[in-house]
RNA sequence: GGCCCCAUCGACUAGCGGUUAGGUCAUAGCCCUCUCAAGGCUACAGCACGGGUUCGAUUCCCGUUGGGGUCGCCA
């Protein structure tokens, strides 16, 4: 590539940043890593009704969350802004008045509309080849409108305009453009300079393959991933997995690995259904290998999410009690309801393990393990392990019959964390309260 | 409907003329195991159809069907 490469991210702020459009961010911002190039932040502002501060915060932080940073735009700055279109009329005032000049725009009742040279446009692009559209037909290729009548601009013009001010050098976006882009080309004819590179990635469509994911589809927004538990190496890990793949059967890849792998023709040109449940798996996965401090931090923040109150425990509790949980999750909400009990006595026992396993046989083996626990000089994991073992050998039964009872009457399930574990963390105070708490629950003949 | 794109397991994909069509998610079973996960093993499951080209098509060409996109003074 002779040209440096420039690429750029133009969303619309909409208060909503849409899986399909970090995807693109995603793939814009390898290339540019890829080629050593610059990637662009551009915000396409033009309908100033639904243009709002919070509309681009919510760009600024799904764009920071996914790590995809940029190397020019708002913010950061750069030699080509102002980088929303909404600061720059007097730029398209001037490729305007260059336009009215080459004779190609045209009025009509009050908006300007540009004159197509109706004649056939071949577009060249780097993941769907070349297509030739013949756009001889105004009835099917109408002229398009450039300018309102109340003077604010259509994206069309200034999206090109603002390609050619910022030297963009390939054009990375939705299948859904693919439409537009031999009216784009015909503008860059009319301006007189040469189209960038185009790469029509595929959409991304609702799980069901039935038409565009849109703002309704669960997972459509990446806030969604935000206060759903996501850790963002993997959303962005999955993201890359929709139209692109390394081609050796790697799955979990960090983004540099990625990076030097990724290149515009090996896109896919097929759209791909958006299969939430792969995207947790690599979440899961992710978490699993996650330090454990960044683990705890972010399963604080989930737990506070799901309205769990920590204030009133210690950070080393919060801290073991996390721990035990590590690996056993694939979202991090999932966290409040897998260890919960940590942080409130307040639980309710499982109705159908306690008919199970409260039974009148276990409750003399209920009484006994909680005697044992009593009488341990150390309430650590080893002795709780030793004592327990011992205790059921001593009964002659299998370790799970005095530890299925225990674990609902300290946690109020029969699913979580390692069971001489939780009973470190928890203390022996509280265990043993827990347990004076269930005993009722066994039937007394 | 016009125009454009696309077509391998339910989903994401590998394959670029000769393969027992591979991997991953999901699903089922087994193993492991203090539960739940994780992990290991196994199973299930795919080249849309019809013509060509070729000694030979999943692979190349054409058509059909199917799916998606797009036809704004939205972006």
């Amino acid at each position: 590539m002779s040209n440096p490469v420039r690429v750029r991210f133009a969303p619309s702020p909409t208060g909503f940043l849409h899986v399909g459009g970090a995807r693109t961010a995603l793939f814009n911002w390898l290339f540019a890593r890829r080629h050593g190039g610059t990637f662009i932040l551009r915000v396409e502002d033009t309908d100033a009704a639904r243009n709002t501060a919070e509309a681009v915060q919510v760009i600024y932080s799904g764009l920071r969350w996914l790590g995809l940073d940029w190397d020019e735009g708002p913010l950061v700055g750069g030699n080509c802004g102002p980088y929303f279109q909404s600061e720059r009329n007097a730029i398209y005032e001037r490729y305007v008045e260059q336009l009215h000049a080459g004779g190609h725009l045209y009025d009509d009742g009050g908006a300007l509309r540009f004159r197509s040279p109706r004649k056939k446009v071949t577009v060249h692009d780097a993941v769907c080849g070349s297509i030739e559209f013949d756009m001889s037909d105004p009835a099917t290729h109408p002229d398009m409108t450039i300018r309102r009548p109340d003077g604010s601009w259509i994206f069309h013009f200034v999206n090109v305009v603002d390609d050619i001010e910022m030297k963009v050098s390939h054009v990375i976006r939705g299948e859904d453009h693919l439409s537009n882009a031999p009216k784009h080309v015909e503008l860059y004819g009319a301006l007189g300079v040469l189209p960038p590179v185009f790469a029509h990635i595929p959409l991304i469509l609702k799980k069901d393959g039935k038409g565009k994911m849109s703002k309704r589809d669960e997972g459509s927004s990446v806030a969604s991933y935000i206060a759903g538990g996501y850790v963002p190496e993997a959303v962005r890990n999955y993201l890359c997995l929709l139209g692109w793949s390394p081609k050796d059967n790697r799955e979990k890849l960090s983004i540099e690995e990625v990076i030097p792998l990724f290149d515009l023709d090996r896109i896919n040109r097929k759209n791909a259904a958006f299969d939430l449940e792969k995207c947790a798996w690599l979440n899961g996965e992710y978490l699993r290998e996650l330090p454990e401090d960044r683990f705890v931090a972010l399963g604080r923040e989930a737990l506070t999410r799901s309205g769990v109150s920590l204030s009133q425990f210690s950070e080393s509790y919060v801290g073991a009690a996390l721990a035990t949980c590590r690996g056993k999750v694939r979202l991090l909400n999932e966290l409040s309801a897998y260890g919960g009990f940590y942080f409130s006595d307040d639980f309710p026992l499982n109705a159908e393990a306690v008919a199970k396993h409260f039974t009148a046989e276990n409750a003399p083996r209920f009484q006994a393990v909680r005697e044992s626990l009593t009488a341990l000089a150390s309430f650590d994991v080893p002795s709780i392990e030793t004592a327990l073992k011992a205790l059921a050998a001593q009964l002659g039964v299998k370790i799970v019959v005095l530890l299925h009872p225990l674990r609902l009457a300290t946690t109020g399930s029969l699913a979580g964390p390692s069971m001489y574990h939780l009973l470190e963390v928890l203390g022996r105070e509280k265990s043993l309260d827990r347990m004076d708490r269930a005993m009722p629950r066994f039937p007394t003949a």
